[in-house]
Formats: structure tokens, sequence, C-alpha cells
DNA sequence: AATTTGACCATAA
DNA sequence: GTTATGGCCAAAT
């Protein structure tokens, strides 16, 4: 591709993915996505997405902790749980529940 | 070009 | 629970 576009992998590709309702952890994008060891480079694709991604669902992707990340030295990171709220994630303590709304991936194959 | 910074994850003490 | 370290890459200065 004579494409000039940043060198971020296809990390969108999988956020895009991540259902309404469900959070995934960045290390589980940069997974999916074929880059384990990049989780990093996951959360900053995140934090250069344009208002043009509004396709991409970044508010629901969250650190391992179940904890959205601060991102911005401002209360931004508030308007992210706002956002998840919005799409029916509870929050605990500043955190979500992993066990509960944390995404398990394609689920290609199960059943359930 | 080199240095610094940044929305992370896993391990160890 | 916190603190410290190693891994990996891109944008900004």
């Amino acid at each position: 591709m004579t494409d000039k576009s940043s060198g971020w992998q296809g990390f969108y590709a999988v956020v895009v993915q991540i259902p309404a309702g469900r959070v995934a952890t960045y290390g589980q994008i940069a997974r999916l996505a074929g880059f384990p060891q990049h989780a990093r480079q996951v959360g900053y694709a995140l934090a250069a997405l344009p208002e043009s991604r509004t396709d991409v669902p970044w508010q629901r992707v969250i650190n391992s902790k179940g904890e959205v990340s601060p991102r911005a030295r401002s209360g931004m990171h508030h308007f992210q749980q706002s956002l998840l709220e919005a799409e029916g994630v509870s929050f605990v303590n500043e955190r979500v529940d992993l066990k509960t709304y944390l995404w398990e991936g394609t689920e290609s194959g199960a059943d359930g």
C-alpha cells in the first residue's frame, strides 16, 4: 500500500471489535492485534485517535487493573468512565470488574 | 540525530 | 497494597 499512514499496527481493528457494555485491556488489544509486547503502543495509538475515529471505542479500553488510565493531567479519565457507564458498565471504587465486564475477545469457536 | 516523554504489562521484594 | 525494574515503540522537542 502506498499509504503514508502512521506506523501504528491494526490496533484500531481490534478495538472496534469490543462490544458495548464490555471492556478490554491494553495488553489484550495488543495481543489480539498480534503484538503482546507492544501493550504500550496500544494506549499511545488510542491517545493519537483523532476526532474522525469516532468509530473506535477507545473508551472501552482500560488497563489490566480495571482502572481507567489518567492519560491526561486533567479529570478527562472521568469522561471515559462516564461513557462506559452510559453503555452499562458499572464502576466500583473507580474500578471495573474485569471478571464481569472484561471482553473475552473475538470469541471464535466458543459456544457460550 | 539524540533525548525525553507517554492512555502499559509482568515480575520481584 | 506499594515501590522498583525490564521490555517495547512512536511522537514531540
